[in-house]
DNA sequence: CTTGACCCCGTAGCCGCTCCAGGGATTCTA
DNA sequence: TAGAATCCCTGGAGCGGCTACGGGGTCAAG
């Protein structure tokens, strides 16, 4: 199996691939005379653990530590329930941190119903006089939930 | 005001300033006999400025043109509305994909409720089962709720 | 015998910082 | 007045996770 065809197998760029490799994420494939690397199928599932990985958006260090310890069985597994334990607490904390910056930024686009010169524009306005010191819509808003 | 104090008034990184400043975003002050920057009001300002629009996770190239856009008062505005609206379309779009992710891992998580050895948590077992095409509870789960 | 798809390698670029080494200036304390 | 702590300077490298590029070699179809 060529670069090409694992790519195209797993959905995963060659350049990825390539560059995975270069990071020692996955094993350098054997050649053929003329220089292609050829894969095997331990590569292919290799390659689509990483890659179902990334998809959890787990860190490349993580996935490293993953594909370790799939080889040290008798390990405690403490540590991969403590990976996918942090990993939530990541995409939580950018959940809540996306939602306020959802709230922010509607009510910023609130500023400006229809289209004015710039001097005119409720968004500029609003992000000039945030930057001078006077309360943001964006921002007070979430000042003002709080309590 | 000295580098220091323009970074504790505006709440950004020492380094950070001194890289907006490399990069053009913000102006270079006036130097001391010494080769300390001076910054003066207009300074702060625009730092404020700044800031306030990566709280918002604009990007650099956004508010470069934001801070363009200030200094052209006729220009029309809704380039900075645009501005806004794709803002607000990534981050809808990240807020989606956030969701998605929470249900996953949250799947994936309930795979091992009590630590084992490596082989036989339910987690990592999932992940080597999904890399040889087996369906996830991760994956499947989404997969399943589409209809 | 040329065209086009595939493959190789090494390097640089992206974003938005962040940190470092290796120095100089200033200010506070003993 | 010496030494320590704190500030400031510069240029450059490093982070993650790719992505793109330049300049080439290989191979099968038409
Ligand atoms: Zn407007
Ligand atoms: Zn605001
Ligand atoms: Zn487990
Ligand atoms: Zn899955």
């Amino acid at each position: 199996m060529r670069i090409g065809e694992l790519a195209k197998a797993t959905g995963v760029d060659v350049e990825t691939i390539r560059y995975y490799e270069k990071t020692g994420l996955l094993d350098a494939p054997a050649r053929r005379g003329n220089g292609y690397r050829v894969y095997a199928r331990a590569h292919l599932e290799r390659l689509s653990f990483i890659r179902h990985c990334r998809a959890l958006d787990l860190p490349l260090a993580d996935v490293r530590r993953l594909l370790c310890l799939v080889g040290l069985p008798r390990t405690c597994c403490a540590e991969i329930d403590q990976l996918i334990d942090v990993q939530l607490a990541r995409v939580r904390a950018r959940l809540l941190s996306m939602r306020a910056l959802e709230r922010q930024l509607v009510a910023l686009r609130g500023q400006c119903q229809a289209p004015r010169t710039a001097s005119r524009c409720g968004i500029l306005h609003e992000l000039v006089a945030a930057a001078q010191g006077e309360a943001c819509v964006c921002h007070r808003a979430a000042c003002e939930e709080q309590p």
